[in-house]
RNA sequence: GCGGACGUGGCGGAAUGGCAGACGCGCCAGACUUAGGAUCUGGUACCGCAAGGUGUGGGGGUUCAAGUCCCCCCGUCCGCACCA
């Protein structure tokens, strides 16, 4: 294309970059972005009273060194629209954007290149900002911190002090100081675990009996060990296989001294306030699944080592109890190993080995070995072996045999359970596998008897499966209770608690799938614990003043890594060698005394628990937040509200851990005074992902996506034929198209423009670039409707425009409204184009009326604010649009004079006819039947009924 | 298996229970052009020359009226997964 052939005015890409840069430049001299705060240091008074506020948060990136594609910003870009298009409706608007930059890209980064992760980090900070910026997001930089920052980090041991300080009081339902439950010991209010008084326990066990109730807590039980990673990671890190969510490496479960945090006392309340929060149903569902809140019962089977202790969901269904299955790595097991196999042992249940011990030994290293080949292909044939003693069914006195079996977990309940074979689809096929007896204890329908295709029958011999549900109850009493007669599992559970809370069998409970959180990394690039320990090698919480613990300047920052099958290995943290650092004398109040500092590091998801609330009062030395600053941003808005972020944007693989964490985080806050807000994010909104075709050569290789030819429906590379497929945009599947080249080609505002076109914000869509075109030629269009291509001159006229355009105006203000406040870009867009589209026909003959170049650029500001600000100032205002009020729809314009009302006969569209918009019905039908379409199609017979629905339609019933 | 989301032209997608397919891409035609990968105008769900008919994964239902509400089935995606 011959460069003089374009008119030298026109908007392209080199046009758009001038308009964008300059705007850029001016935002940041003028300080556009910066939200005023109600006090502290970012405090202007002036500028918040009376104006409502709104906190826009999108969930804050690592900082990777790899550069941007066009689908990191889709998220960002939408926040920045809303946010831009609140601003002009009046409101304070709070929106920035942080880093999340402690973790281990940039350490492995370091042990690579021998740089310091922190320079690293910074270098990919300021990259991602400056490409950022191309995009022109208003952001608040003030506000921008980075989680690796010290003054940042500082508070972030400051809370984690505040967790380690506290302990939840179960009757009050919330954290408290830990103070106060040293008080009640030693008031004598509450008792001590052992019995003894507070008063003769010594020091040492006295901190060791608060500790075991604080929130952050030493513990010594398994954690999830990756030798390959050389570090300990948290249950939700660990996918179903067993192995790490983070390069799929082996776990193992071992017993090793980490800090772990109370979560599980908030498992209710997580569950609870999801109902008080504006998420998708998707989300709060996840969250639901992963706390794993099921009601049921503790009981107690006696058996002649001890009682073994079971959970189940459906105590209703005790009487059918008939065998017991544990864990194979229960602690109970060894115990409950028989010398040899009791007299008519089945050989079935001995595995084929001469004795108990040989058998369980056996079957725990099979088991073992199958949790690592990942339990592939389905293979759920129930396995296990008979221990060789039994225990004691509390309902029946009978005895029963206690099996190992890999289906029953240890991480679930008490890693043990009753097994009811006719009511439990697991245990009907493990007594099936083993030929173990199935006592029916309901009698079910004979509906179901059908449905399985049997006669109804009381021998569960002739069932193929387990009967579950509500059913009239059999073969269940004793001399003291009795189900039997009884049809509801509800009922029939809380007659058999009864009894076992009065026999002191069991009691009614709730379990949890959730478990506590390890909170410990043998990590170097992380926030250090503002822990001590002491000779007592019982950890001590350092006072505020003496925060930060600034990570120390190491030679080695390298974790120490194993084989990734070394089990056997143990964690080493990289802080152990900085031994100048670890070793420290300190006044802890009893004089200078030496002290050893804890030297694991907190995992990556603890600076981002509470970064919303740092955003708001980013450089307060005195607090982590001013209250006064948090309740304007954060505080309840209505009755029954808990606050929050009023709207935070991000993508759904944080649905479970990071938002968890926080909300956690948050409601610890909360509890102790800190905050107003009892969830950290009102509004939740995910946003899809930009997907991309990628392209796989018959190697299963992927190949350059921008290489491809298309023909038809197949697809070649090199002449070769390779196959296509829908995923996330990224360089391994080499689809990743980067920003850049759509700055080179058409500018930021188009792509801006085009990635808020795709599709609702909520929804994935596959990212095609030559549909970018289509934003490009309509930010063209515009700039020819407002600025004359060859001269440069205004073709805007200072005459009111026509009618119907002035309509055509209103109209578009509305649907552009309508869809800024619903996040559906894509319809707010749709709705400009045809106006603009109108103006082109106008414009030509008449010029662009002031009356509709104005309230058209201020519609465009949000979502093209370079351009918006070029053509408003161009209208000769002073300043960009930011913060000039959008435009207001007047209803008077948004009547039509008359409607045209489509005419249904028996539902089928048959005819229209035009009316006056003042007509009422008797008028509109009077039309419709008079309307010549109408009675061809009546054929002179009478409607049986005449439907009008006032502005949208008549349908004659013939 | 359990839980959640969803299924509309060639493609991305629009439709408070009220004219299905707004808007964009692509495609077709025309205008202006030495030229068009610029711009402008018109057309474009499917079948049919037309009149007309058929259409929102499939089947049933509620309703004057269903893409939308209800039931069943099929399919796709996501999460959890032997959770007692």
């Amino acid at each position: 294309m011959a460069d003089d052939s374009i008119p030298r005015f026109r908007y392209t890409a080199t046009l758009a970059e001038q308009i964008e840069l300059r705007w850029q430049d001016r935002w940041q001299a003028e300080r556009t972005f910066e939200a005023p705060n109600p006090a502290g240091p970012m405090a202007e008074p002036e500028k918040v009273a009376g104006r409502p506020k709104l906190f826009v948060l999108d969930m804050f990136p690592y900082p990777s060194g790899s550069g941007l594609h066009v689908g990191h910003p889709l998220g960002y870009i939408g926040t920045d629209v809303f946010a831009r298009y609140k601003r002009m409706n009046g409101y304070n608007v709070l929106h920035s954007l942080g880093y999340d930059a402690f973790g281990l890209p940039a350490e492995q980064h370091a042990v690579q290149t021998g740089i310091h992760p922190a320079i690293n980090t910074e270098d990919n900070i300021a990259t991602m900002r400056r490409q950022l910026r191309r995009l022109g997001l208003g952001h608040d930089m003030r506000r921008s911190i980075s989680t690796t920052d010290v003054g940042y980090y500082r508070w972030t041991q400051w809370i984690f002090l505040q967790i380690f300080n506290s302990w939840y009081d179960s009757e009050l339902d919330r954290a408290r100081p830990i103070d106060e439950l040293i008080a009640q010991f030693e008031s004598g209010e509450r008792a001590t675990d052992d019995g003894r008084p507070w008063s003769q326990l010594d020091v040492v066990d006295r901190r060791r009996l608060i500790n075991n109730y604080r929130l952050a807590y030493l513990s010594d039980a398994p954690v999830n060990w990756c030798p390959a990673l050389g570090t300990v990671l948290a249950n939700e890190e660990v996918t179903s296989e067993g192995r790490s969510e983070r390069g799929n490496y082996p776990v193992f479960r071992r017993n090793l001294r980490q800090w772990m945090m109370r979560i599980t006392s908030y498992a209710d309340r997580l569950i609870a306030d999801l109902d008080r929060l504006d998420w998708t149903d998707a989300i709060k569902s996840m969250q639901r699944n992963w706390i794993g809140r099921s009601e049921g019962a503790r009981v107690r089977f006696q058996s002649l080592v001890g009682d073994i202790e079971v959970f189940t969901t459906r105590p209703d269904t005790l009487f059918g109890a008939s065998f017991m299955v544990l864990a194979p790595e229960h602690p109970l097991v060894d115990a409950l190993t028989s010398g040899e196999w009791p007299d008519e042992t089945p050989y079935r249940w001995t595995g084929g080995f001469e004795t108990p011990a040989a058998a369980v030994t056996a079957y725990r290293q099979l088991a073992q070995a199958k949790s690592e080949m990942q339990r592939q292909a389905d293979t759920r044939d129930k396995t296990g072996v008979f221990v060789g003693s039994y225990a004691v069914n509390p309902t029946t006195g009978q005895p029963i045999p206690v099996f190992i079996a890999d289906y029953v977990l240890m991480g679930y309940g008490t890693g043990a359970i009753m097994a009811v074979p006719c009511g439990d689809q697991r245990d009907f096929e493990f007594a099936r596998q083993f030929d173990l007896p199935i006592p029916p204890i309901q009698q079910p329908s004979a509906e179901w008897f059908a449905a399985q295709g049997i006669e109804p029958s009381p021998d569960t011999q002739t069932w193929p499966t387990a009967y579950v549900g509500d059913a009239p109850y059999i073969n269940s009493s004793n001399d003291e209770v009795s189900l039997d007669g009884y049809h509801s599992i509800d009922e029939a559970t809380s007659i058999i608690n009864e009894w076992l809370e009065r026999k002191g069998f069991g009691h009614g409970t709730v379990n949890y799938k959730l478990r506590d959180w390890l909170f410990s990394r043998q990590r170097y690039w992380g926030e250090p614990f503002p822990i001590v320990y002491d000779e007592s090698g019982l950890p001590i919480g350092l006072p505020d003043d003496m925060l930060p613990v600034v990570l120390p300047d190491v030679d080695d920052y390298s974790p120490r890594t194993f084989d990734q099958d070394d089990q056997n290995s143990d964690p080493e943290s990289p802080l152990a060698r900085a031994e100048h650092w670890v070793n420290v004398e300190l006044d802890l109040g009893e004089g200078f005394r030496h002290y050893e500092r804890e030297t694991n590091t907190m995992p990556q998801w603890a600076g981002s628990c509470w970064y919303e609330l740092r955003y708001l009062d980013p450089t307060n030395e005195k607090a982590f937040v001013d209250p006064a600053v948090e309740r304007y941003w954060m505080g309840p808005q209505f009755d029954g509200d808990c606050g929050g972020v009023d709207l935070y944007v991000g993508g759904v693989e944080h649905a479970v851990l990071h938002l968890l964490y926080a909300r956690f985080w948050h409601k610890v806050l909360f509890d102790l005074g800190h905050v107003s807000s009892c969830e950290p994010f009102r509004r939740l909104f995910n946003q899809g992902y930009i997907q991309a075709y990628a392209y796989k050569d018959a190697r299963g290789t992927y190949v350059d996506a921008f290489t491809i030819d298309e023909r038809g429906n197949e697809f070649f590379h090199d002449g070769q034929p390779v196959t296509r497929e829908l995923g996330k945009m990224g360089k391994s599947l080499k689809n990743a198209v980067a920003p850049d080249d759509l700055y080179n080609e058409y500018g930021a505002d188009t792509l801006r423009l085009y990635e808020m076109y795709m599709g609702p914000l909520d929804a994935s869509r596959p990212w095609e670039t030559r549909d970018v075109v289509g934003m490009y030629r309509f930010l063209q269009r515009i700039w020819r409707n407002y600025v004359d291509e060859d001269s440069d001159g205004s073709r805007v006229v200072d005459k009111p425009t026509d009618d119907e355009t002035r309509r055509l105006l209103h109209k578009t203000i509305d649907g552009v409204r309508t869809g800024m406040e619903e996040l559906r870009f894509n319809t707010a867009i749709a709705k400009l184009i045809e106006l603009n589209n109108h103006l082109t026909g106008v414009v030509a003959t008449h010029g662009l009326s002031r009356e509709v170049a104005e309230p058209l650029a201020l519609m465009l500001s949000p979502l093209v604010p370079h351009l918006a600000d070029e053509l408003w100032t161009r209208l000769g205002h002073d300043h960009g649009a930011t913060y000039v009020a959008f435009p207001t729809a007047d209803a008077a314009f948004l009547v039509e004079d008359s409607i045209e009302y489509p005419i249904q006969i028996n539902g089928k569209l048959r005819s229209r006819i035009t009316v006056a918009a003042t007509a009422d019905d008797d008028t509109v039908r009077a039309a419709a039947l008079a309307d010549p379409r109408t009675l061809e199609f009546l054929a002179g017979a009478e409607p049986r009924k005449v439907i009008v629905v006032r502005g949208r339609t008549v349908n004659i019933v013939a």
